[in-house]
DNA sequence: TTGAAAGCGCTAACAG
DNA sequence: CTGTTAGCGCTTTCAA
């Protein structure tokens, strides 16, 4: 009977539209997980979106790449024919078991070293990540974010829009995205012969950090004198922080964007709606989540996975907070 | 060793140690398919987000309850040592057979006789839907969406407001929502002896809509006398029908709100970026995903579901749309 | 307390 | 072309 439902070799054709009735009769359904323990394969993709593990919320108000890329690897990977199962760090001890039985994963922003990865490749599971592992860039498949040239990017818009002293607030998550804007806005600095201002606070924080990043860079009170000169532009990384250090700006009585720019790098909601807008880049979540699908589909199936594994660009989206008017 | 690695019964502690020991040295990771083959049940929620399969995309520009929805089940899921899969339709035949893998589901917004329903309930899978079959809206545990009450609360805010005649918006998809909202407004009108103007579009037309709706209730053009007088309020069912309403009175020189009250029922994010901002409902996705997930876990573990489910209250979100201004 | 064996529902290899 | 059977990796019952 399983040949003659699945249409393998050597039924005739009578006996299988028999079979199929009789199945249809009864209404009989294969069960999945039978199916899978015999091939070895279930037809699921596990998403891993590592940096969900270190924010202790899948929901970080205001902050929509993570849903955005989930929706859209779910839905390509229906059209593929598998199914999307949703995880935080397998490799931890009190993770579901079923955590693991995804036939191939992706994984999204890798720390240094990532336990997940080291897990995964031990127990032959294959995956792809989406940013590399910082610690082992060529070890695994990856679609590479670019870090670097978004930080380039960004700092070449800053300039132009009239920024001199640029400051950069990253994450503390130890993922490429974080260390290598890092290093490439250090690389600016010295090549361009800039000091550096550069802090670093928890993406969990979000928003909240605002005042502490205003309070550093600018004093605790406004007419502390500095050491260091005020920057007149700040990049933060996460799009959380950027909307938090606007409004500290503001509340501080620092017009944004005539005393200063801001920028964020992964763009929130908020970065949409605040007053003033704020500048981000879109990272194109869905179409790297589609992407990802493709790829991990193609593992999962034991299929090479020919080429370079690109991603989509990020696109800058220039809003008021680095927009001062031109009269 | 499954007994001595599940501290199941009767091992001495030094064996069970022992096993331990020898299943960690040679990397030992129990299979979850195997596993979920004996025990019939693989730790796994399945969530169908059914106006999924009429949007035929995933992402509908705009649309953020979904993913939020998914968002907080997803975490609830893992919170509670179980695992979340998004599925569309698993009835459809081409639907891959993993989606019928999960051990309970959560079916957002189901069809009228919805096939999804039926099929789980053949396969004696349970599972719990957010918002009832409003044709069979006792037949299986759900959490109610209560349109009628949210209509009733709109209705009231915008005769406040200032509205006299106002029109509803519906989609199309036959769910409880669609339906009890359209019923509860005839009820509306009829009480208080207004005519009712009812349009419906499909979901998936988005804020496209809006020219049609303005044609059908405004006149093709504005200085076309018209049978029934315009309305002053229109309550559009989805979020994305409302901007685009909004967006075509505007364009064809009727002021919102000075000359016509809009509002939502689902908010979308561009309701709240609009120009004005248009005022609707927020379902609150995250709690009622989170309240679906505890009910199909214990569907799951064949616990009884005790006491009526009861889904967290629509909070009306006023905004621009509706309130005019004051002196 | 331990070891052996049956069986969860399916697939695929094997004789007939 | 058909019917029988071993076995995927696990749990659990049964005998030793």
């Amino acid at each position: 009977m399983s040949l003659a439902l699945n249409s393998k070799g050597g039924v005739s054709e009578t006996t299988a539209e028999r079979v199929r009735e009789i199945a249809r009769d009864i209404g009989y359904t294969p069960n999945a997980l039978a199916r899978g323990l015999q091939r070895s394969s279930i037809g699921m993709i596990g998403l891993v979106i590592r940096p969900l593990d270190t924010l202790e919320s899948f929901l970080p108000a205001g902050v929509d790449f993570f849903l955005r890329l989930t929706g859209a690897a779910s839905l390509a990977a229906l059209e593929r024919g598998y199914t999307l199962m949703l995880v935080t760090d397998p490799s931890k001890p009190d993770s579901p078991l079923s955590a693991l039985a995804a036939d191939a994963y992706i994984v999204t922003e890798p720390h240094e070293n990532d336990p997940v990865l080291t897990m995964l490749a031990g127990e032959r599971i294959p995956f792809v990540t989406i940013d590399h592992d910082p610690a082992r860039p060529d070890a695994f498949p990856a679609f590479r974010a670019r870090a670097t040239n978004q930080v380039q990017t960004m700092l070449a818009h800053l300039v132009e829009a009239g920024a001199q002293r640029v400051a950069l607030v990253t994450g503390t998550d130890p993922n490429a995205w974080n260390i290598e804007s890092r290093d490439e806005y250090l690389k600016w600095c010295a090549a361009s012969g800039r000091s550096p201002q550069l802090l670093s606070y928890p993406e969990t924080a979000g928003s909240a950090v605002g005042d502490d990043v205003i309070d550093a860079l600018f004093g605790a009170s406004p007419t502390l004198p500095l050491s260091s000169p005020a920057p007149d532009a700040i990049f933060c990384l996460t799009g959380r922080h950027a909307a938090g250090v606007t409004e500290a700006a503001i509340a501080r009585g620092i017009r944004v964007p005539e005393d200063l720019l801001v920028a964020g790098g992964s763009g929130a909601i908020i970065n949409q709606t605040s007053k003033p807008t704020v500048t981000t880049f879109d990272l194109q979540p869905e179409a790297v989540g589609a992407l990802a699908v493709d790829a991990a589909v193609k593992l999962a199936e034991r299929k090479p996975l020919e080429g370079p594994l690109e991603s989509p660009p990020a696109l800058i989206q220039v809003r008021e907070s680095t927009t001062r008017s031109q009269h």
